[in-house]
DNA sequence: TTGTATAATGCGAAAGATTATCAATTGCAA
DNA sequence: TTGCAATTGATAATCTTTCGCATTATACAA
């Protein structure tokens, strides 16, 4: 007899390396994370963790987003607007970047090498050693075409 | 007979350019501003401003600090830790950046003509104009000596 | 399988930052 | 100097996130 409400996911497997017990609230916040290619904040994946397992608390989303930030799982990102908002950590490729559309809030990824490599070799300039990023930008749309939308 | 508690300053200026009424927290908020050369938050701040002119409570250097915000006079940073920073908007220069010390949490500022006009080029070519850029790097310091402190 | 130790959960309270409320005060234009 | 809209101080409210604690579930050994 199956009782399982949530399927595995990769991220459920991630949480089973990192030796992380693996309760029902995890794999279904896992599913869900797993599932999202956006970045939602905290209240928006309670509300999907509920349609896929009503047995969940807001306070577990809280608890088990910052268990997987600190393992490496999660990456949290911070878009202004007062709300931390997640997405699955990068794997092994590069980190990305954000472009915020300043009037519709919409936010999109961008990869750029160049950038990456000025960044570290800016940073070493200066004594240091690259730790972490923290860049977003925002933009206007530019209008293409006269009286354009 | 003299009663004004705080001396005049060049963001008491621009809040006259701007045509904000000059009430005598705002002076002494703008000079403690003026004064300030690092990325105090609103406590900071409040503590500096007391110290000057005791008449002020915290509540209106919360105001004060978003006005000038909305005007272009301070530019509000976050470096993490949950509280927003404030530092006086540069003026005709370029921006500047941030490298936070992970250890020690210091910020140490810094240009470089060629990030902006990387971070320029590359919102362009993904069809918008850049508005605003929010970046900063967390580093840690290289050790150079062996043994080094 | 069953039992157990331990870690995780749910719920509400608490914390911490920021904003709103509102009566009293003040800057400033006339 | 007056008058009045704008600002202030004190404090309540709001919003996000974390805590505390009794209850429950997981992992793991017997
Ligand atoms: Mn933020
Ligand atoms: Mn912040
Ligand atoms: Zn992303
Ligand atoms: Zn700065």
């Amino acid at each position: 007899m199956k009782e399982q409400t949530s399927p595995d996911s990769p991220l459920a497997d991630l949480c089973r390396q990192r030796g992380l017990k693996l309760t029902g609230q995890r794999r279904t916040i896992a599913f869900v994370l797993s599932d999202s290619d956006d970045h939602p904040d905290v209240e928006e994946l309670y509300r999907r963790a509920v349609a896929v397992d009503s047995r969940i608390s807001i306070a577990t989303v809280y608890r088990t987003v910052r268990l997987f930030e600190e393992n490496g799982i999660l990456q949290r990102r911070d878009f202004g607007g007062g709300r931390a908002r997640y997405e699955v950590a990068d794997g092994d490729h590069g980190d990305h970047y954000h472009l915020i559309d300043a009037d519709s809030g919409k936010v999109i990824e961008f990869e750029n090498a160049e950038l990456d490599a000025l960044l570290d070799t800016i940073v070493q300039q200066m004594g240091y050693g690259l730790v972490t990023t923290r860049l977003s930008v925002v933009g206007r749309k530019k209008a293409k075409t006269r009286g354009g939308n």
